[in-house]
DNA sequence: TAAGATTTGTTCGTATGTATC
DNA sequence: GGATACATACGAACAAATCTT
C-alpha cells in the first residue's frame, strides 16, 4: 500500500502513535476478545511515555471499541470485540452529517430486505421462528394514539433487526439492522391532515406473519415477495407521514 | 427516551461524561462543522475536573471523527465532520470480528452497485465522465506479472468508489464505496494453477467503458444491465481465485 | 527574522477508588 | 477486614506548535 507522499502528513500525536503500536501488537499476535493487554505501567516503560499519553491511547481505543478495561485486582486492558451496536452508533455519527432521506433508506431496503428474507428460508429454528412470531403480535389492534402509532412503527422495526439477526452474511446482516435503527430513531411527523390508515396498517402486519409462515416452510421466493411487497407498503406510509430525520447523535453506550 | 433500568449501569467513566457533555453541548447548540469548543481550561473550569480528565474525553471524541485539535494560538478543538474515510475505518474495525467472506460481500454488490449506475444515468457531468473514463483505461494491456494484475485489481475498485462517489443517495454510496475498500485491502493468493484468464479480464474491462458510455447517453437501464453483467464476472473471477479476506485493521488515519 | 503570546501536548508525583484474595 | 494490584483522577510544571507583531 503506497504512502501518499503528496500529504505533509499531520504529525501524528503521541496518544494516536501508541493507539497504532498497540494495535499492531494485537494484529501481529492474532490476539482473541478477551486476551489481556500489557498493563498501564508496563506499557509506560515500553513505549517510554508518560502514563497520561498511555491512558489517553487507550481511551482512544475504548472509544473505537477495540478494548475494554476494569479496574481492581486482575484487571487492565482486554482486546475487545466491536460490537454491532457500537458499530451502529459510530456510523450513526457519519450520517449525521449527510443529507440522508427517508427515501434513501428505502431504496436499499426494498433491495436488501427481500434478499435476506430469501436466504432465511428453511433456515431457522423453531425458537427463532417464535420470536418472530411473539413480535409481530404484540399488536394485535390498530393504534389507539399517535404514540402508540409510534410505538407499533417502532416495534415492526424490531422484527426486522430480529430477522436481520438470524442472516448468515454479517455484511446484510448489518446493512438491515443498521436501517431499520436509523429509521427508529427517525421523530416521525404525521400531517394532522393526512387520516391514520388502517388498512394500511393491517396489510402491513398481516405481511409479517405471511412471511413468518413462508420462512417456517422453506419457500425463498414467496418470502422474498412477501418482504417487497412489505417494503413497498412501508414506504407509502412513510412517504404519506411528513418523515423527517431527526438529525442526533445516538450514544454509544 | 426511557433509560434500561435493568441493567445496572456498568459506571461511566468520568471522561465518558464530559465527552457525553460535549456532545449535547454541540447538539443543543446545532453548531456546525467548524465551529470551535471551549478551551481545555474553559472546559477544566466548566465541568470541574482535572486537565488529565479533558483529555481523554477529547481523545475519545477525536477518534470517533467528532472533533479536531489545533495547537497555537487561535487553536482549540473544533467540530469536525465525520469524513467518510474516517466511518469506513471504524467499521471496518467491526467486520474484523466477523466472518466476512468474498461471497457475501459480492451478494450485496450485485445488488447495489447496478441500482447505482441506474440512478447515475444523464447525470454526470463531463469532468465527472472524464475521470472515470481515465481509471477505466488507465491500464490498457493485460497483467503481465501477478503484482501488476493485483494492481489492476485495485485501480478496477477505484473506478466503483469513484462512481460511487458521484451518487445522490449517501447510504447507497457509502455502502457501494465500503465495499470497494474492503475488496482492495483484501490480500488475494491466486491459485497457482489456476491460469490467468485474460478474456475475463478484457471484459470487465470493456464493461467499465460500455458503462461509462450508457451513463453520459442517459440510458439508466442499459447501465443496469451492464454493471449486472459486470458484477456476475467479477465474481466469478474472484471465485476462481483462492480469496482469502485478511483479516486487519484498517488505518483511521 | 525574532520575540512574545496563546493554546494544546506531555510529564511527573501523589492520592484515591475498586475489585480480588 | 486487611493487603494487594490494578486503574482512575488531580495538580503543577514544562515542552511544543503556531499565530501575531
Amino acid at each position: 500500500m503506497p504512502e501518499d507522499s503528496t500529504t505533509p502528513t499531520p504529525r501524528r500525536s503521541r496518544p494516536l502513535q501508541v493507539a497504532d503500536r498497540i494495535k499492531d501488537w494485537v494484529v501481529e499476535r492474532d490476539l482473541k476478545t478477551g486476551a489481556r493487554l500489557p498493563s498501564e505501567a508496563e506499557m509506560i516503560a515500553q513505549f517510554g511515555v508518560s502514563k497520561g499519553t498511555v491512558r489517553e491511547a487507550m481511551r482512544i481505543l475504548e472509544a473505537q471499541g477495540l478494548i475494554v478495561t476494569r479496574t481492581g485486582p486482575g484487571g487492565g486492558s482486554f482486546v475487545g470485540e466491536v460490537t454491532a451496536e457500537k458499530a451502529k452508533a459510530l456510523l450513526a455519527n457519519y450520517f449525521y452529517f449527510q443529507e440522508l432521506s427517508i427515501a434513501d433508506i428505502y431504496r436499499l431496503r426494498k433491495l436488501l430486505e427481500p434478499e435476506l428474507a430469501a436466504g432465511l428460508a428453511g433456515r431457522l429454528t423453531a425458537g427463532q421462528l417464535a420470536a418472530l412470531r411473539e413480535i409481530a403480535t404484540r399488536y394485535d389492534r390498530p393504534a389507539a394514539s399517535p404514540e402508540e402509532e409510534r410505538e407499533q412503527h417502532v416495534t415492526s422495526l424490531r422484527f426486522h433487526e430480529q430477522l436481520a439477526g438470524y442472516a448468515a452474511n454479517p455484511l446484510l446482516a448489518f446493512c438491515v439492522s443498521f436501517m431499520a435503527r436509523m429509521l427508529a430513531d427517525l421523530t416521525v411527523y404525521r400531517r394532522l391532515y393526512e387520516p391514520h390508515n388502517e388498512e394500511l396498517w393491517a396489510r402491513g402486519r398481516s405481511h409479517q406473519i405471511d412471511l413468518v409462515a413462508a420462512l417456517e416452510r422453506g419457500d425463498a421466493e414467496g418470502a422474498r415477495a412477501i418482504m417487497r411487497s412489505h417494503m413497498e407498503g412501508a414506504e407509502d406510509m412513510m412517504q404519506r407521514q411528513e418523515a423527517r430525520v431527526m438529525r442526533r447523535f445516538m450514544s454509544a453506550r
